[in-house]
DNA sequence: CTCCTGACGAGAACCTGTTCCAGTAGGTTC
DNA sequence: GAACCTACTGGAACAGGTTCTCGTCAGGAG
């Protein structure tokens, strides 16, 4: 990926840019189904054939801009620290930041977590990539004195939750405020024992 | 839904079997995308609009087929009670005979459960029976003499492990090995203390 | 028996993601 | 400057899910 990157001339970056940019747009304005290729190709001036060059597929697309945002939430929440006395309402706290990024832009949101779950081989990296960022984000907020290999676990298993909550909530179960509630009661059964 | 399918003819509840049956053999033949429309008619001898007159969308159908599926297992389940010392190790047994059920059909599995993360209404309504299910049959391997809303939060919790890992599978990420390892870790995390 | 209604069959048509092709522009090599 | 390579454009073509049209037939109402 990185070697890939650096190949591309000054104006290929710029081009792939564009195209990641419409896709974003369209997508915080409707959604996943408002994402439509042509659209995305018309308002980034580029080919229809063009977005193919550097994205497989409408999916791998729409991941590789979830990855983007979800950077972005890692570097804000690296501004400050989780907050809380306990493990499990620091770990609370950062989830729902998280979901509150969600929130601010729900039709965007929507469009790439149905990307993720796409078959796409880009989608299933980049669905790892962003399960990733959010166990980093996670284990700043477990106590120094913890033990690493339990603090993963759990980290891992609050991931699963996360992302099965997303989901559902993408696909028309629950509300953004459900998915808090599932995410306070996870974090309280895995956590509260550690104090 | 009841209501519906009461209204239904001999023949069209035949009809709607048909559809089904056709749209599971060519799931377990060839997984998500070699269930086609256009085959699932003629495998069933209908046409090809009357299969929308029974089910909304692709997803709708293979979401009603897992349905199904689940509903099976849960009958199953229910002849042998899960086996184990610990809580956790009752949980886990029951959560592997469900991994174990989609070994066996792989690309049905992976078919069902692609059409689960669709936004189709109805799909929805699968994805929250389907969850339904495997919260119910979890419930049967809790000690008796613990607290049930304890055992509820846990067991929507592992439901929530059960339903990611699972798409993460049918994306391409991990195999029903690795399932069954994070299904068994967070039986542990959730339910040692549980003795 | 005749008429009517509603479901079905057959197939065309439509939509959108994806692929393919011919032509072109911009930089590179000789 | 001429040949050449590569990426890009514009647009046609293809694939599969979904919708639509129309003719037909079965079963109930009068």
């Amino acid at each position: 990926m990185a070697t890939a990157e650096d190949a591309l001339t000054t104006g290929q970056a710029a081009r792939r840019q564009r195209v990641l940019l419409a896709a974003l747009e369209l997508g915080a304005a409707g959604g996943y189904e408002a994402v439509q290729m042509r659209d995305v190709a018309a308002r980034a001036g580029v080919a229809l054939g063009t977005i193919y060059r550097y994205f497989a597929s409408k999916d791998a697309l729409l991941a590789a801009a979830m990855v983007e945002w979800m950077e972005d939430l890692e570097r804000r929440v690296g501004t400050r620290a989780p907050r809380g006395e306990t493990t499990a309402v620091r770990v609370y706290d950062v989830l729902r930041r998280g979901v509150a990024t969600m929130e601010r832009q729900p039709k965007l949101a929507e469009a790439v977590i149905t990307a993720l779950t796409s078959d796409d081989r880009q989608a299933a990296a980049a669905s790892i990539a962003t399960t990733d960022v959010m166990q980093r984000v996670m284990l700043r907020a477990f106590r120094d004195d913890a033990d690493p290999v339990i603090e993963a676990a759990i980290a891992k298993v609050l991931g699963h939750v996360w992302f099965s909550c997303l989901v559902a909530w993408s696909n028309g179960v629950g509300d953004l405020t459900w998915v808090g509630e599932e995410l306070e009661t996870a974090s309280h059964l895995l956590c509260d024992h550690l104090g």
